[in-house]
RNA sequence: GGGCGAUUAACUCAAUUGGUAGAGUGCCACCUUUACACGGUGGAAGUUACAGGUUCAAGUCCUGUAUCGCCCA
């Protein structure tokens, strides 16, 4: 082995044997219990980002404990296709090329999507490969496959035939420049300062009314001026008529109580066709719908000439001239207003009367608020419940078509007078409405992508065919996923799944936190703050980490401080540190909060953690060089301790992962293998072990079984660096599968007897205080020192005889024996309740020192004394507090008492020295 | 405006049903001891944001305040 662990080459070696053997492959077993997970599907042509990395990191670590749990297991793989993105991509590589969709149509626009979708379409799989996922790579399914598509047919279809899917002229949220029609969802607001404008609308009978607007283009499209119904100051005028300035129209005044009296002047002028509280309104009052917008976001043919082909923009500087000339702009107040932005082109989104589809989700909303009340799945942790009931409750039917070319292709004809039909294709249409010789065209739209998403546990199981594995695989067990896109996905997929299926798509839902850079600010691009997984992994010197952080920036002028940032964060760039220590620190993370600040500082001391495993293993390697391996295993104190605390090991383990505790798990590897493993058992062992003898060999195999077992326990969370050490004992080891990863993991063996546990804990107690007087004294490690018991009782004459030599040799003693009748010499001293370990002075130890040493030790012991003395005291304590805890503090009472009366006397003794 | 969350060592985070706070990194001292300097040994470091309350006992439960963040209007 080598000195240090070098991950690079091994992990995709080792990824490449996993693979090709087929051990992640689902194989369906009726004997065993499955546990499931399906895959977030990434974006087809994505890449790889920090959440991805977490995200299947906790996927994978579950996945491969219940594999090696003995569990049926499958995780389902697949991307999605991610309809406005991949558009938007390959319309901009036609762009660089001087065409677009349009010069191409639509038929080749979509063969270059699947040209581009099969160049990069590996990039983000091959990444997940990197991080050692072992999802099942030979069910790989895509949205857009034909499997899929026709769920997504099926689905469309009988939601449509049960009335739940229906096609109309709504409001919808308006991209111009993308030109469709998004979901409420795809909505994000951002605050800015803008203005609100006052205008002054005469009234028919000679008087005017004033109203307030931060959108004045829109009055080319008003159809009315409303006011509150309770509100005194405009009582009158309801019923009467306003002629508005500059289109002319003649609009009534109305009342409706969503008018805030409070807002502006308490009037408010009503645009149905481009605002969604006023369409309401408009609804209500039977209002005529003027629409003054073409799809492009430029002014149409229902305005007055001169603003026809105006953008908003600049029908707005007009609005406004025009109606300051003609003394109608009463005045212009600061304003702060939410201004609705498309999260796909970052353009301002307007509110569009346009022929849609929607899914009616009232009914199947119910049934999905109902299965999470009903505890038939949750939320992990439960509070993200109310924020799923909370959209639920108010959840506004969703808008599934878009106006694109990549995509599912909405599975509906028209015919000449626009009647629809709807059907898988063609033949079927014509076939299921007796429809003969008239002409027939597909609808242009396709769906929105997460219609298809909302299918995917099921659909990628194989429904709606027969032969599906829906039975053995489904409800799945647990989805892992952000909070992100609990309303975009995880409520989709439970409405959509508990209606076709009638059960929930997965038992629970593990909610996790949000990836953040080490300030807590969330990653993106355009501030140049994002970390690549990868580059982690393999690591990256720093100009190339700048040059990728800076490349195909939206804002150029972002680059030089962003190129400052990088070289502050990351003056040597980042280091290989390997994907175990990445994945050990993903879990080490994964505590249930809600955000997660990633710090590379953390990723360095999991890189150091395995290279501390694997030197340890390096040790034992070099003991088999030395000594040989027995048949038989040695069974001594050390060896009865390491196994004690192993299977402590294994139950916090056990229980991490039963609880989705990624981090409690981490922890307890990590304090098992480095403290209890490496601090105590080996350096114990070497003890054993240099003295030459025919026991030895047996030692080792110990060493070499609990070095098995303590790696297949830290196999899913570290799996490359356990799968090499593994292969590299198994010629001693024997354990005979072709692959840690399918092999079991240890299982917790009950409680077991703890008295020799307590022996070692004894002696590691002995060694701390000899080791903290040496350390405080500056006594030099290469100076051997003689020490004495004193006092004591049977127990610890028995450890002594027991385990002496080891302490003598570990902390360094000449000599240690017990003190007979003879004077004590002058000494230092260790206190273990009654014993006392005492290291004579003889010029090492300056008494002063000693004195000062044990008075802070004093100081500490006694300041719990008070506090346990206190507590016991205290009538009302010992009364209403479980009794074993007043045993406990009782006995914990009577220890600390020992001790600090013997510090005391200890204290006293070397006073008369001073 | 409504809802949710956070505030613990210099930094990044833990702390089971309430039982008096722990890691990693950094810091200080010593150690190039034959697995590991990506290391060893020892050490320093916290009024748990603030103010009340409940309790024998509060980082943990309740009320309020401050600051920050997210979601929904």
């Amino acid at each position: 082995m080598k000195k240090n662990y070098e991950p690079k080459g091994i992990e995709k070696k080792i990824y490449d044997n996993w693979e090709s053997s087929g051990f992640f492959t689902a194989v369906p077993d009726e004997k065993k219990e499955s546990f499931c997970i399906m895959i977030p599907p990434p974006n087809v042509t994505g890449t790889l980002h920090m959440g991805h990395g977490f995200q299947n990191t906790l996927m994978d670590a579950l996945i491969r404990y219940k594999r090696m749990s003995g569990f049926d297991v499958l995780w389902q793989v697949g991307v999605d296709h991610a309809g406005i993105a991949t558009q938007m991509v390959v319309e901009r590589q036609l762009e660089s090329e001087g065409q677009t969709k349009e010069s191409i149509g639509r038929d080749a626009f979509e063969k270059r999507v699947w040209e581009w979708k099969e160049k990069s379409g590996g990039t983000i799989t091959q990444q997940l490969r990197r991080l050692g996922a072992s999802v099942d790579w030979s069910r790989e399914a895509f949205t857009m496959s034909e499997d899929l598509s026709l769920a997504v047919k099926e689905v469309f279809i009988s939601l449509f035939d049960e009335g739940l899917i229906y096609r109309g002229e709504r409001l919808v949220n308006w991209d111009v420049v993308l030109q469709t029609a998004l979901s409420d969802l795809e909505v994000t607001s951002e605050e800015e300062t803008g203005s609100l404008w006052y205008f002054d609308y005469p009234v028919e009978n000679g008087s005017s009314i004033t109203v307030a607007t931060t959108r004045p283009e829109t009055m080319l499209g008003d159809s009315a001026v409303a006011v509150n119904p309770e509100d005194e100051r405009f009582k009158e005028l309801i019923g009467q008529f306003v002629i508005m300035p500059i289109t002319d129209r003649k609009i009534p005044i109305i009342e409706d109580s969503y008018v805030d009296s409070d807002f502006g002047t308490g009037c408010v002028k009503i645009t149905p066709a481009h605002d969604f509280n006023d369409f309401e309104i408009g609804k209500r009052h039977g209002l005529e719908v003027i629409n003054i917008l073409n799809l492009d976001g430029t002014l149409n043919e229902f305005v007055p000439k001169k603003y026809r082909g105006l953008t908003t923009t600049e029908a707005r500087k007009e609005v406004l001239n025009e109606m300051e000339s003609l003394g109608r702009l009463n005045k212009v107040e600061q304003h702060k207003i939410q201004i609705p932005k498309s999260q796909r082109s970052d353009s301002v989104l307007e509110p569009l009367i346009t022929n849609q589809w929607f899914v009616d989700v009232k009914k199947m909303s119910k049934e999905a608020i109902r299965v999470v009340q009903e505890n038939e799945t949750g939320f992990i942790p439960k509070n993200w419940e109310n924020t799923y009931f909370d959209w639920m409750n108010k959840i506004q039917d969703w808008c599934i078509s878009r106006q694109l070319w990549w995509g599912h292709r909405i599975p509906a004809w028209f015919d000449e007078e626009e009647n629809v039909y709807v059907g898988k294709t063609e033949d079927e249409v014509r076939k299921k409405y007796n429809l003969k010789d008239i002409k027939l065209h597909q609808d242009e739209d396709v769906l929105d992508t997460w219609f298809s998403s909302a299918l995917w546990t099921f659909s990628t199981l194989g429904w709606p065919k027969e032969d599906n594995l829906l039975s053995k695989y489904h409800p799945t067990s647990v989805l892992v996923t952000g909070f992100d896109i609990i309303f975009f996905w995880v409520a989709r997929m439970i409405m959509m799944t508990t209606h076709f299926i009638s059960e929930v798509p997965f038992k629970k839902i593990l909610i996790h936190g949000l990836i953040k850079d080490s300030e807590g600010i969330k990653m993106s691009k355009s501030k140049g703050n994002t970390l690549d997984p990868l580059d982690i992994i393999d690591g990256i010197n720093l100009s190339d980490l700048s040059a990728k952080r800076t490349e195909g920036l939206m804002q150029p002028q972002m680059k030089e401080r962003i190129e400052k940032q990088t070289k502050k964060d990351f003056p040597d760039g980042i280091s290989a540190y390997g994907t175990d220590a990445l994945r050990l620190t993903f879990c080490s993370l994964a505590t249930g909060g809600r955000d997660i600040n990633f710090d590379m500082k953390r990723v360095e001391g999991y890189r150091n953690f395995c290279n501390k495993l694997w030197n340890a293993s390096r040790f034992i390697e070099m003991q088999i060089e030395s000594y040989g391996v027995s048949e038989e295993s040695n069974e001594d104190l050390i060896q009865k301790w390491i196994n004690y605390r192993f299977n402590l090991t294994v139950k916090k383990v056990n229980d991490a992962f039963e609880s989705f505790r990624f981090d409690l798990a981490t922890k307890a590897i990590y304090e098992f293998i480095w403290y209890e493993f490496c601090d105590w058992y080996i350096e114990l062992s070497k003890i054993k072990l240099s003295k030459e003898g025919e026991e030895n060999s047996k030692v080792v195999k110990s060493m070499v079984n609990i070095l098995e077992e303590t790696l297949r326990l830290a196999h899913p969370i570290m799996p490359f660096i356990t799968e090499e050490i593994w292969m590299h004992f198994k010629p001693y080891h024997r354990n005979s599968e072709k692959s840690i990863m399918i092999t079991e993991v240890p299982k917790h063996k009950g409680n077991l007897s703890d008295n020799e546990y307590q022996s070692i804990e004894w002696l590691k107690e002995i060694v701390s205080g000899i080791r903290n007087i040496r350390g405080e004294m500056l006594i030099k490690p290469s100076v051997m020192i003689k020490a004495f018991y004193e006092g004591g009782d049977k127990i610890d004459r028995k450890r002594s005889e027991d385990l002496t030599n080891l302490i003598r040799e570990i902390a360094g003693l000449e000599s240690l024996e017990w003190i007979g009748e003879e004077k004590l010499p002058p000494s230092a001293a260790v206190i273990v309740e009654n014993l006392k370990i005492l290291i004579p002075l003889e010029g090492l130890i300056d008494p002063k020192e000693e004195s000062q040493r044990l008075t802070k030790k004093i100081d500490k012991v006694s300041k719990e004394h008070k506090m346990l003395s206190s507590k016991l005291k205290n009538k009302k304590f010992s009364d209403n507090a479980p009794k074993e805890l007043v045993q406990e503090q009782q006995e914990r009472f009577e220890t600390i008492s020992k001790e600090l009366s013997n510090l005391d006397n200890q204290l006293k003794e070397i006073g008369r020295l001073l």
